[in-house]
RNA sequence: GGCGGGAUACCCGAGUGGCCAAAGGGGCCAGACUGUAAAUCUGGUGGCUCUGCCUUCGCAGGUUCGAAUCCUGCUCCCGCCA
């Protein structure tokens, strides 16, 4: 195995990681391994626990990737039997729902075909933390957990506050960093990816390691990538997240809707543009830079031809205000709506409706309360022969035409289809 | 176990008998501006057959012409003490 000069692995290495712990050893590492022949070993964990792998699930899994191009091992664990715990990695609370057995081994496969759009699964040495967890008895767990003393689990920031809060602090989490740190000595780990959040986890395994004779890890962490928003770490529940499986459009779309300034984080963590090009490329236009960002990372997510497309007709259809190429339609059957606003009726009868209860039906909001403010607004339009026309009175009566398009708001249209 | 405090709309949080569909902030929505974003400004943010009507302030009852506000019981949370 031929490994690329230790300056040149370490430059890359190090681009977008903001923790090597302990870094010195690093270079040290990677000199033995060249000289040896021997991969090192990378160990990336994720607990199965439900993910649409998004953008910032990424950062790793791209240093990942960046370790199987200069010939190192991927070693990636699903914590299947972690999953059963939760990680309590920067909560405040004790994680509420528990996973069945069969619900993480579905996610599990769902995961890896995700995460094999960004690291080479061929090549990539899969384990679940359950075959050698399940088959641990009591003993084993007692011996393991007399390693660990409750001040050392204290000395974590998330511990210390629910503790000083006095929030609980259940038993089985006090053991998940244990557990992760014993997947490393399971697996003989060399390098371990993961977020900031995880220097405890990654210290544990050293000492776990070191007390089995065998070498330690070093710990790679990468900074917490921000969401679309700009401000907050990039997450499901916040809503702030590109997901890796959306298509090329809707990455597109997201993608321009994020602050400028986290444009320089994003093709940090995000390409493998060469930094002076980023530096050239936000001195330009913020939305010309905005654009390349995108096209970068959606075609290594789907290809350079779609990351085109999404491109030009993001800039016809949100830059140039032109309408959507894909407009949803939605089927009003007179008949059935008549039954449904029987005060609408005699509109009805001749193919009109009463535009509150026309943006109702429609589906485009919520409730006719809601519909009235919209158009008291002026966020409503009728298209017909797309021309638009905006509807500003709430008693309007909308004569209906199957074609005709209902716009309300500045995302939302569909073309009506009457029956 | 004892004593005390609390539960208000998506979230936080004011309101202690009528002027309360309920201050203020956040979030979100719409409009203006723009470079797409940010910032800023304006308006909105329970429902409906909408110049009016109906339902909401932990749950269930009660007092009153009238209750988020007073009384009773219940549930849950929180602090102090043991």
């Amino acid at each position: 195995m031929n490994f690329p000069p230790v300056d040149e692995q370490l430059a890359i290495i190090r681009r977008g990681v903001e923790k090597i712990v302990p870094e010195e050893e690093l270079a040290a590492k990677l000199a033995k391994s060249r000289e040896t022949g021997q991969p090192l070993r990378i160990k990336y964990g994720i607990d199965p626990t439900g993910i649409d792998v998004h953008l910032g699930h990424t950062v790793p899994l791209r240093k990942m990737r960046q370790f199987q191009e200069m010939g190192h091992q991927a070693v990636i664990i699903i914590g299947n039997y972690t999953a059963l715990v939760g990680d309590p990695s920067g909560r405040d609370q004790a994680r509420v729902k528990k996973l069945t057995e069969a619900d993480v081994e579905a996610n599990a496969r769902d995961y890896l075909t995700q995460v094999g759009k960004v690291v080479d699964i061929s090549k990539a040495e899969i384990h679940r933390n359950g075959d050698w967890f399940a088959k641990m008895s009591f003993a084993d767990i007692l011996q393991l957990c007399g390693k660990i003393t409750v001040a050392q689990l204290l000395t974590r920031d998330d511990f210390a506050k629910r503790y000083a809060s006095q929030s609980p602090i259940f038993l089985h989490e006090c053991l998940y960093p244990m557990m992760q740190a014993w997947d490393s000595v399971m697996i003989k780990s060399d390098i371990e990816l993961g977020g900031t959040e995880q220097l405890y986890s990654f210290m544990l395994a050293r000492d776990l390691q070191r007390d089995q004779g065998l070498p330690q890890q070093i710990g790679i962490m990468s900074p917490i990538l921000v969401g679309t928003d700009g401000l907050q770490k990039m997450g499901k529940s916040l809503g702030n997240y590109i997901g890796i499986s959306e298509s090329p459009f809707d990455m597109m779309k997201k993608f321009m809707q994020i602050p400028d300034a986290t444009m320089g984080m994003y093709f940090n963590l995000l390409t493998s543009v060469p930094l002076d090009d980023v530096t050239a490329i936000l001195a330009g236009h913020p939305k010309d830079a905005k654009i390349r960002l995108a096209k970068f990372v959606i075609a290594g997510y789907h290809n350079p031809v779609l990351a085109d497309e999404a491109a030009d007709r993001w800039q016809r259809e949100v830059g140039g205000g032109e309408l959507p190429t894909e407009i949803p339609v939605v089927t009003l059957n007179l008949a059935t709506l008549a039954s449904t606003l029987p005060q609408c009726q005699a509109d009805l009868a001749q193919s009109r409706l009463a535009a509150p209860q026309l943006l109702k039906a429609a589906g485009l909001v919520p409730s006719t309360s809601d519909a009235m403010r919209l158009i008291a607004q002026g966020g409503v339009s009728v298209y017909e022969d797309n021309q638009p026309t905006v509807i500003s009175d709430s008693k309007a009566v909308i004569p209906l035409k199957t074609g005709m398009l209902l716009k309300a708001g500045k995302k939302k249209i569909v073309r009506l289809e009457i029956v």
